[in-house]
DNA sequence: TAGATTGTTAATCGATTAACAATC
DNA sequence: TAGATTGTTAATCGATTAACAATC
């Protein structure tokens, strides 16, 4: 229906696409990777679906957000999605991230593995703990709270994560904003007040356990 | 203010519950256990709903899926709906947990102090390195992975977590599975083939990570 | 070519919001 | 009583699924 250039990926992604389709993207991508690690070179939506629950339908639909990454008859070249995937995600690249917390849960996100293979690195971690500064985790500086808005602007951080108590997180969280943070992964479980332009995920770890509490409670026959 | 069988919580809560509604009715719950430390005796939908984003219609029209904890001038009487949400999510009791897994993370999870708060106390954990069998951690003993279904039957386990890496996280579900456990948070990163009878949650933390590297490459204006 | 699978449109289904009588 | 706020129904909005022509 149109003429001159058709595969573009069209409109690059408004605000139009909902939130539940940008999820499933990432599980899209995690799958192909494992897909990638047992050899696929290609594979299809129903494939996708059956692996994630979901319907071959649903696989298509929510790639047509985005573009035309598939082959009628073939289906889906497998490391060439899961570049498109990246590249809509903005993990194409490698994000700059600071830690704030050094209790159980910064430390150990520090350590964790999984970040830098998906395009995340640390680059710094911050506390209040005077004890705590100065010293390296994981080759990783700690500095003081009151130099974030130094070490973010020299160091050009935009992601950063909360693992501070809850009591404390909406001051850092404002912190943040304030030294010009642009997106906070909170791990406070507190509800965050932000201002619209800076952008939010919460993980409440106790919030998880209970959606499985009531998944096992409610279970189809099971008083 | 009724007599013999009027307001009982209605049909105890089907499979015609939204995933959506029962992750908003944790969300309630803090902000609620957050209003109640504030010294907040009531509050109500609209109150409710801004603080967490939502209408104060969709926060009406959540809790009746449950049953009629309002009261209509008044609002909501906050320790009254904070005993009502836990009843429904099955955390007014205390589920004994498993961890599965002591790398950086599950030790985290262990040292955690938010899930004893919430209903969930950790009673035993899991690994496969020798070196840690026996040890204590937080005052839970480390116990082999080949003692899973001795340990989980001695101990009334339900609910299990795993922080293994990814490549062993399928074989431990299954693990799981065998023992006899009900629901599964699972940190690694895969998607778990689990029969239908046993609950998931997945938390993956790259996977937040990169939806919010998305949010903010995709923010309105932003290029 | 015949078979497979996409991208997309239309139909269905479900969830959110608005509105308001009932009630405290 | 007047004011406030619920629970619930109806209207709207959005997301999922089914179906199929186009394409490799």
């Amino acid at each position: 229906m149109d003429d001159s250039k058709e595969k573009q990926p069209p409109v690059p992604v408004e605000s139009t696409v909902p939130q539940a389709v940008v999820s499933r993207l990432s599980l899209y991508l995690r799958e192909l990777q494992q897909l990638v690690h047992e050899g696929h070179a290609t594979t299809n939506s129903t494939q996708l679906g059956t692996l994630l629950g979901f319907t071959d339908a649903q696989v298509r639909k929510d790639l047509a957000y985005f573009g035309q990454f598939g082959y009628p008859g073939i289906g889906y070249r497998c490391e060439e999605l899961i570049a498109a995937i990246k590249k809509i995600l903005g993990t194409d690249r490698s994000w700059p991230v600071a830690v704030v917390g050094l209790g159980n849960l910064g430390r150990a996100l520090l350590r964790y593995r999984g970040f830098n293979q998906q395009g995340f690195r640390f680059v710094a971690a911050f506390d209040v703990d005077t004890h705590k500064i100065g010293e390296t985790v994981e080759g990783i500086e700690v500095f003081h709270l009151d130099d974030l808005s130094e070490v973010v602007a020299a160091k050009g951080i935009r992601l950063a994560i909360v693992a501070v108590p809850g009591s404390a997180a909406q001051a850092v969280a404002d912190a943040l904003v304030a030294a010009g943070i642009e997106g906070i992964l909170n791990f406070a479980p507190v509800t965050l007040a932000l201002p619209d332009h800076v952008s939010r995920v919460g993980v409440d770890l106790a919030i998880e356990l209970e959606q499985l509490s009531f998944a096992v409670v409610n279970r189809p026959e099971n008083p």
